[in-house]
DNA sequence: GAAGTTTGACTACAGTTGTGGTAATTGGGG
DNA sequence: CCCCAATTACCACAACTGTAGTCAAACTTC
């Protein structure tokens, strides 16, 4: 996973990624049914028409100006066909919420995961499902910490 | 709890909320110990001086400018004294964490705080002590879950 | 009580973010 | 081939943030 991208994306400019991971998402699916092997992203007005769909208040010009912006900041990329444009994420979802999430909890909580997590456990809802839920993630967590360590012992140089 | 107050609060102006934390719970334990009653509250110059431990870069009259902003925002009351000003929390740090942790994660996990865990637990370094005590707190919380649900059971009314 | 130091009110100013306008191109429909 | 709608590039502007400077009143110290 690429740890390099320290990218900040702001809120408005969220919606417009997350309109563009939808797309892709949806466009990786389609290939994978179809076999095809189209061009990858999408065009200005797909990604508008995408985010309109939750921020139908949202003037395509600001879209636009977001878009631009996010290109800026390297979080789109951009292909050009012709003299249109095509954008594809070049940063992913997953990246992009780490670096929130780190830059939350250093502000919040000295940047320790373990006191946030245990701050959210106590003064959010949760269902007992939820709980269930989480336990297991937990322990899914405890057992790759461990093979980490074996593999660690078995292979101290920990050569790729 | 008072759940009225939406206050955001910017980066640097937390480190300000944070000193007059600080220097509030000192004072409490102060008046705890001496069984003295002084006036609460902290001068701008005790603020500043205790922001400037961990900031020491930061000129005094951008630390007088953020108290002005915070003071705007009713983070923090003003009693006047004389001619000087004492400054005391208007909201807590829960409140503020509270704040800051439910808009991040709407923005970033629909507002569900379940996938928000999921999402940390899975992405963040914790030890195996750091996983215990996680879980010790789920275990908790769902005895309080419990709790509310037989109150609820034995006393329909919710009547407090 | 004159001079320097704190304090407080007001002002400044650049960078970011949200929001959108203009002008110039381009591409598609007739 | 011409016109209109979409696209792009560039500009605008206010609110918010970080970071401070000015000026005047009050406080302290000799």
């Amino acid at each position: 996973m690429g740890e390099n991208s320290q990218i900040q994306v702001t809120e408005a400019e969220w919606e417009v990624m997350a309109a563009l991971w939808d797309f892709e998402a949806n466009l990786d699916e389609a290939r994978a049914q179809a076999e095809r092997q189209e061009p990858a992203g999408a065009s200005a007005g797909e990604i508008i028409e995408l985010v309109q769909v939750s921020r139908s208040d949202w003037n395509h010009r600001t879209i636009r100006t977001l878009i631009s912006r996010l290109v800026e900041k390297e979080a789109i990329q951009v292909t050009i066909l012709g003299k249109r444009h095509q954008y594809s994420a070049a940063v992913s979802r997953n990246e992009c919420v780490q670096v929130a999430a780190q830059s939350f909890f250093e502000r919040f909580f000295d940047g320790s995961a373990k006191s946030m997590l245990l701050h959210m456990v106590e003064h959010n809802e949760l269902s007992e499902s939820d709980i269930e839920e989480i336990r297991r993630s937990l322990t899914e967590k405890k057992r790759e910490n461990r093979k980490q360590i074996d593999r660690k012992h078995n292979n101290p140089k920990g050569s790729e």
